[in-house]
RNA sequence: GCCCCCGUAGCUCAGGUGGAUAGAGCAGCGGUUUCCUAAACCGUUUGCCGGGUGUUCGAGUCACCCCGGGGGCGCCA
């Protein structure tokens, strides 16, 4: 039981009866919401103003004369008031045992309460992270994380079937300068006069990884020359800083389905395949030794570069046959989720994928701008030229998982984000994921304390006494749950979930203030504690679906 | 120069497919505990929604222009 549709379809109805009175076939647009102001009702709608310029009627008499029609729909009495109100809204006021009705189905229906199915029959590939494996992860790919994890999470309670993807750059340019890197780095561990080039990598965690790599081979290296040993090093630094991210993303309660190596594409032809493919098309020519992509004829602001004039292939060439294998997969919609750093790269990607015949509306790339961390109000500075930016790591060690993972969702991914350290940090109410995980933690209390009175709650509870006016905000702040979730899933904006959260845990903080779930008159007590038990169902399903925990006590 | 994101209270930011009198947290000030967890609650101050033009019954929201901040414009990834 949804409040929101069961109105809608109500005012549906009521309305679809009156243009067939009047003799309108066209279908008319009109939306129901929940106004701002409190005195406008539950619900409103525009719809009366809609129909006037069609009627040539003043919109509060069309207004009128729907809510008649209305009414008559209502059988149940499920409106406690229909009223016309300014240039012609009809403004709805639902009866509480609509409401009421609302914690008997979270009960029921525990938890999926909240999920609509909307994305059911749908598959989806959401592809995020897929940091070059050159380093840890940093700060920047922690809120790719958080995102791309939330979004599947959600994405999935919504129905539908979602995979989720790491892209490995395991090849390239970067790949070479990395193992060349670890090499210096190894045979300075062995005593031996090297200098890291130019372009090399200079972050500690490489003179780490040789010295790990120095103990448990000894120098057997040392003497090998640099073009017989690169291949080893290159590899043993590629695994293990991906086992690195693997760990880090796994502490972060982050998985993905596949792990996708560029290599593989390579190895078994996609590569090649897929510029075949815009070759046979007519989509691609020869300029001073290089195969380019015509890419500016699809909405590009200029060609692009497939294959090099050494022959050797671009990373945009593997990107594409990555993309191109998404789609021969057969996903309704593929997700990707990249650094705002990447943007300039995305409409080349869909005039490949466009040049190669796909619909490029199944694409979707969402760019997530940057994390700037905050201590003390001040920014923490970042050195790109050492290598040395702050990780992941360190801060999901400096404030946990569940703040981590919080703070990188509280604000919508369109904008910049000042991840604050200091109040990430802080194990007081300030710091907003305590103070919503604080309400499970109570509502758990509270149920404690009642058995420990004997007092327990019954599975069929008596709702009936829920009707004190702030009973029934509570109730409706509950009853918004499963909009934010399919908005949230369409929109691809998981931020709406902490953001609720924080709405629903300060109305049920002031209710506690003001009210008593134990000890009331016995049917009262079971209400309460139905109620109660609602928003704890609610706080728990939407806490993971930001993976975030949901403590019992605290 | 071109492209993307952002510009809303002192600070950090929310503001469903355009709706009626624009919100929260933090910061500031002042209160609340014989109680199911005070990691809580209550009160109080705050706005040219960057500026302009347009679209319309109606614009923080849509279109265009300008200003400001961040990012991107490689045969790097």
């Amino acid at each position: 039981m949804d409040v929101r549709k069961v109105t809608e379809s109500l005012l549906l109805s009521g309305i679809k009866r009156k243009l067939a009175q009047w003799g309108i076939s066209r279908e008319i647009s009109f939306s129901v919401e929940i106004p701002r102001q409190e005195e406008h009702g539950d619900y409103s709608t525009n719809a009366a103003m809609q129909l006037a310029r069609h009627l040539g009627k003043k919109a509060r008499e069309v207004a009128m004369e729907l809510v008649e029609a209305i009414r008559e729909e209502d059988e149940k009495g499920w409106i406690a008031s229909l009223n016309v109100a300014g240039p012609g809204f009809i403004n709805i006021v639902l009866s509480d045992h609509a409401w009421r009705e609302v914690v008997a189905t979270v009960l029921r229906k525990s938890e999926r309460f909240g999920s609509s199915e909307t994305g059911k029959g749908t598959r989806v590939l959401i592809e995020f992270v897929s940091a070059n494996p050159t380093g840890p992860l940093h700060v920047g790919h922690g809120r790719g994380a958080a995102v791309g994890d939330a979004l599947s999470r959600l994405l999935s309670f919504e129905g539908y079937e979602v995979a989720t993807e790491y892209y490995v750059n395991d090849v390239g340019n970067q790949m070479d300068k990395l193992g060349r890197s670890l090499h210096v780095r190894y045979l300075q561990e062995c005593g031996i006069a090297a200098d890291l080039p130019d372009d090399g990598y200079r972050g500690e965690y490489l003179a780490a990884l040789a010295r790990d790599f120095r103990r448990e081979e000894g120098e057997r290296y040392a003497g090998v020359p640099e073009e017989e040993a690169l291949p080893v090093f290159r590899k043993v630094a590629c695994d293990r800083i991906l086992d690195g991210i693997r760990m880090d993303l796994n502490d972060f309660r982050v998985g993905f389905h596949n792990w996708f190596r560029e290599e593989s594409l390579h190895r078994e032809g996609g590569v090649s395949e897929a510029i075949e493919e815009l070759e046979k098309r007519d989509l691609l020519y020869r300029s001073e030794g290089a195969v380019f992509f015509k890419s500016e004829t699809h909405g590009d602001e200029k060609d692009r570069v497939l294959v090099r004039a050494d022959g050797r292939t671009t990373y945009f060439a593997a990107d594409v046959a990555y993309h191109r294998r998404k789609y021969l997969k057969g996903y309704d919609r593929m997700i990707d989720i990249w650094g705002a750093d990447h943007h300039g790269y995305a409409p080349r990607m869909m005039a490949a994928m466009r040049g190669l015949g796909e619909d490029e509306n199944r694409l979707e790339i969402l760019l997530v701008q940057f994390v700037t961390l905050v201590r003390d109000g001040k920014a923490v500075q970042m050195s790109t030229r050492s290598g040395e930016f702050t990780t992941l790591r360190e801060v999901i060690d400096e404030v946990g998982v569940d703040a981590a993972r919080f703070f990188y969702l509280l604000r919508s991914f369109h904008s910049h984000l000042d991840f604050d350290l200091t109040l990430a940090k802080t194990q007081s109410s300030e710091n907003p994921v305590y103070y919503i995980q604080y309400v499970h933690a109570r509502i758990c209390s509270i149920f404690r304390e009642a058995g420990s009175r004997g007092v327990f709650l019954s599975d069929n509870p008596h709702l009936s006494s829920l009707s004190l006016p702030d009973e029934v905000k509570l109730m409706k702040k509950v009853a918004r749950f499963p909009d934010v979730i399919s908005e949230g899933a369409r929109q691809r904006e998981p931020h709406r979930i902490p953001f609720y959260l924080l709405d629903l845990s300060r109305e049920f903080h002031a209710f506690y203030q003001n009210h008593r779930f134990l000890g009331e008159a016995p049917e009262r007590t079971q209400a309460r504690l139905a109620l109660a038990k609602a928003v704890k169902t609610v706080v728990s399903n939407g806490l993971s679906l930001i993976g975030v925990s949901a403590p019992e006590s605290m």
